[in-house]
RNA sequence: GGUGCCAUCGCCAAGUGGUAAGGCCGCAGCCUGCAAAGCUGCUAUCCCCAGUUCAAAUCUGGGUGGCACCUCCA
């Protein structure tokens, strides 16, 4: 398997530390909000990376974050007049639920920051011993980055000069511009955490790095994880810094591969707040079907920037859709579970650092050959007995066709609708038996009318939604 | 201003030295009572210029045009 590391900006054999087992850490979200289209991006990309990682025979241990301290999270719950658990639990609660609509399995670990304060500590404690950090008369702990020569190496960055002394002369306290706080001091009675640098709150980046060091990382091994993933946004600072951290307060370099996925944009234009533009999942979730959305949102490559429109969603959907239509043709048959050469193709085009397209063109032609077979005569039985394992290896690796074919394409159609359509469907049933045609056609229309169309097999009618 | 990424058919999108995958849309046909679905066939020489090479979309240099990060961000 290959994996394009970001950091060494090349495709890299991947090669895991301990033989047949595979740490990834990927940074989660903030919960102080709803997730929108980019959370949902991160989280397919590196659900889909687990899922290929384990058809390698990786034995995969995958831990995602959850940051439940943080100031945007605590100016919500003042807002709100709540607890910031009552916040953080909320927005926990509904993300793992959308994840969950888009088949994105559960992490073997979600660590929290509230949880991992202890680890926390011990970290700035040892990068306060190391001499990599120090204490201002504020009380707040900083992260000395003229301690570390390897500051910038990761994100491949150089300082501008003047910008340094601005920035020095503007923030007081800091020895260096770049310095970044541990530990920030809490005088004003806002939300604190009692630690042994005083009242305060811990800084962003720290969080990852001592629940890596915490969860993940081995006394022996040289790095604390071989895979550390999370958006392109967060190479610098964050990364940066959680790999100074780690590389000054701890045994370990911080990650041997790094992966970073590309940004959604919606219609061309950055989704922020600002503009007003945020496509958030919950809403997108009401519109389509999750695994619609996972399916476009996996269809292309991870590191592209990932451009979201609804043209582009609905040609999509027609290409998920025909996977839907085999398995309907093969329904009811059940899977043997046997080797193909299609199972082996597809899980080498995944393993060449996710190839989605390869991989997606391989099940395009699969499809249409077996279509094609189908529709000569014959029993087909190996055909078959292929095809359904084909098809249970697509669910298994890509989470594409999980769903019942006939409830899949009848997605936001209600039971009252549903009873209406097949009444109309027994009506035409006759009109058809009679010749008809003239009735049988009126009824079609209205059925469309419902944004239903028909589909006459030899097994019967069946409708989809348009 | 600094750093970096990208530019392939109307649209989406693979391919990183050996002569352009796949999907959507479109056109023609098969099938169908008619449709839908399915199937078959047709549709690009890879932003521009110069260079390296027997050979370049793929490498080098120079343009042009997008985008990202440099502040919280998936």
């Amino acid at each position: 398997m290959t994996i394009y590391d970001s950091v060494q900006k090349t495709k890299r054999e991947f090669i895991p530390q301990e033989k047949g087992k595979v740490s990834l850490y990927v940074c989660g979200p903030t919960v102080y909000d709803d997730a929108h289209l980019g959370h949902a991006k991160s989280a397919l990309v590196f659900d889909l990376l687990t899922k290929v990682l384990k058809a390698n025979g990786y034995d995969v241990t995958y831990a995602r974050n959850i940051t439940d301290i943080d100031d945007k999270i605590i100016k919500k719950a003042n807002e709100a007049n709540k607890s910031i658990k009552e916040i953080t639990d909320f927005y926990t609660s509904a993300y793992d639920t959308e994840m969950g609509k888009l088949g994105v399995l559960r992490p073997n670990l979600e660590p929290k920051a509230t949880e991992s304060l202890e680890a926390m500590f011990e970290l700035i404690q040892k990068l306060l011993d190391n001499n990599h950090a120090y204490k201002t008369a504020d009380g707040d702990v900083y992260f000395d980055t003229s301690s570390d020569s390897q500051y910038l190496k990761l994100s491949h960055r150089v300082q501008n000069e003047d910008e340094k002394r601005q920035r020095v002369e503007s923030s007081s306290q800091k020895k260096n511009s770049a310095d970044f706080a541990l530990w920030k001091s809490v005088k004003d009675g806002t939300i604190s955490f009692p630690s042994p640098f005083g009242d305060g709150r811990p800084g962003w980046h720290l969080e990852c790095s001592a629940m890596i060091e915490k969860h993940l990382a081995k006394p022996d091994t040289k790095f604390a994880v071989d895979i550390h993933g999370g958006g392109a946004d967060l190479l610098f600072p964050h990364h940066e810094n959680e790999a100074a951290q780690t590389r000054c307060g701890t045994s370990h370099v911080l990650a041997n591969y790094w992966m970073h996925n590309g940004f959604v944009n919606i219609d061309g234009e950055k989704m922020s707040k600002s503009l007003g533009n945020s496509f958030f999942l919950k809403d997108a979730l009401k519109i389509y079907d999750g695994e619609v959305l996972r399916f476009y949102l996996l269809g292309t490559h991870y590191r592209s920037n990932f451009n979201f429109n609804e043209e582009d969603l609905a040609a999509s959907k027609k290409r998920l859709d025909k996977i839907y239509r085999l398995k309907k043709r093969l329904f009811g048959l059940s899977n043997e579970n046997v080797q193909t050469p299609f199972k082996d193709e597809l899980l080498k085009a995944l393993s060449d650092d996710l190839n989605i397209s390869a991989s997606l063109a391989l099940i395009d032609e699969m499809i249409s050959h077996v279509n094609e077979m189908l529709d000569t005569a014959g029993k087909h039985k190996e055909l078959k007995r292929d095809t359904l394992s084909n098809l249970a290896y697509i669910e298994e690796i890509l989470g594409f066709g999980v769903k019942n074919p006939f409830e899949y394409f009848q997605f936001g159609v209600d039971e009252e609708t549903k009873a209406k359509i097949d009444t109309l469907i027994k009506k035409r049933d006759e009109a058809k038996k009679a010749k008809d045609f003239a009735a049988s056609d009126k009824i079609r229309d209205e059925i469309l009318a419902f944004g239903v169309i028909l589909m006459d097999t030899a097994q019967g009618t069946f409708w989809e939604r348009v």
